[in-house]
DNA sequence: TGTACATCAGTGAACGCGCGTTCACTGATGTAC
DNA sequence: TGTACATCAGTGAACGCGCGTTCACTGATGTAC
């Protein structure tokens, strides 16, 4: 009996897989302002009205491709952290790995990208949901740094932030806690690393770097490495 | 006669700029994606058939805002650094102060803003025109700099950029040439400067620090400040 | 095991909306003699 | 200065489109006895 039941739900759970598997298609394709439920409807051979058995809303499934698509540009930082970690890299290694790896990612789903980064959608306000997830990538750069300072590996900083706590205390926590001086600064510069990283890959994206680089792979890390020596991270350079 | 010509000329630019100041009204309040010329029209007490006397398509309304924008974001930077020019900065202070005026309009035109810097516009592939206008606030950056390099302001690099020229020619050329080593990565290192600003005044303006900054402002300095570390400004701290 | 009922999935038509763009048109503004 | 013509500005109706969302409906799947 609850096997039937739970025959039922499968079915359930396995459309609404397909659906957002489909608006995933959609929005690879389109970008998320184009993004139409009909068009999902369509490309599952369904009614639009059908749809909304599964999402109540535009915005609905919107939020979960946000919330998607922040969870695998967290899980691509770090797995490209662990895989540094295991292969004995140093801090400013790791760091440039999950550069690597986010950057990666991001031009292989460009839209999804914009999505997350991007201008905000015209009309949708971001529901609390899609926050923590989109806290995922921040958590790995802390690690990273804070692994720096506890290993000695981080070079201190030659003119440190003037004001102490720019960072919240929820931050704060997130990142699992802020160390003494002369490095009770780092969780603001790593702020910068988050900035730096998300800034330049939507930069090379949204098409400001056409024609700049001569090597936009090369480039990128440069701009990463200088992104680091502010930080005070020591990335491995030639 | 030729009076009278220039008099229906006249009323022809004046029309011009009156849909420029409509649409630009528009994109303040909607955004680009929604910006339709059917609103604008609107706006201005004419039929929507009329604007295409004066603009041959929405996108060619988009391409004139766009340029409008770079330009009033160059302006923006040119004049922050002149100011602080004349009262007589240091390189980093200039550097400081065009981040702040950058980051002040940028508050005050998000949607324009985020047409500039923001996901790219579906179906609208913005024309050569708009690359000109794009590259005055680097060479805002370049120009500061470059002085910085020339009045023995900048710290050299600790660890300098392996390889050689990332950027191109054309960038070189934009910048006002390369200085010798030590300083011979300092045009890469500057990129670091741009993606800086725009990465973190888009992140705060999309809504990413939300939560994360005890003061906005302040925090936004201190990022710029750790960018400048990674290039070798000395930045006014305190 | 079989029957009566309740729940749920999916349909298809419809509502109301706004959009970009085209086109034949009416007047007004300018030009040439 | 006046008249005949050409150019241009602006109109309003129309085309064709796709969208999000609602709603009454038909069957199928599950439940209770």
């Amino acid at each position: 009996v609850t096997a039937a039941r739970t025959a039922r739900e499968r079915a359930r759970q396995d459309l609404v897989e397909a659906i957002l598997a489909a608006a995933r298609r959609q929005l690879a394709e389109v970008g998320a302002p184009a993004l139409s439920l009909r068009a999902v409807a369509r490309d599952l051979g369904l009614a639009s009205s059908a749809l909304y058995r599964y999402f109540p809303s535009r915005d609905a499934l919107l939020t979960a491709l946000l919330v998607e698509g922040f969870d695998a540009v967290g899980a691509t930082a770090e797995q490209a952290d662990a895989r540094a970690v295991a292969a004995g890299a140093e801090p400013g290694a790791r760091w440039l790995a999950v550069c690597r790896g986010v950057r990666g990612w991001a031009l292989a789903h460009p839209h999804q990208w914009s999505l997350l980064y991007g201008s905000p959608v015209p009309g949708y306000a971001a529901p609390r949901d899609t926050v923590e997830p989109a806290t995922r990538l921040s958590r790995v750069m802390a690690g990273v740094v804070l692994a720096a300072v506890q290993s000695g590996a981080l070079v201190p900083p030659a003119r440190p932030l003037p004001g102490s706590r720019l960072v919240t205390p929820a931050v704060v926590e997130i990142a699992g806690g802020a160390p003494p001086p002369p490095y009770d600064d780092v969780l603001e510069r790593s702020l910068l690393l988050v900035v730096a990283l998300v800034g330049a890959v939507s930069f090379e994206l949204f098409g400001h770097l056409v024609g700049a680089l001569t090597d936009d792979a090369a480039g990128f890390d440069a701009l990463m490495a200088v992104a680091g020596d502010g930080v005070g991270l020591v990335l491995p350079r030639g």
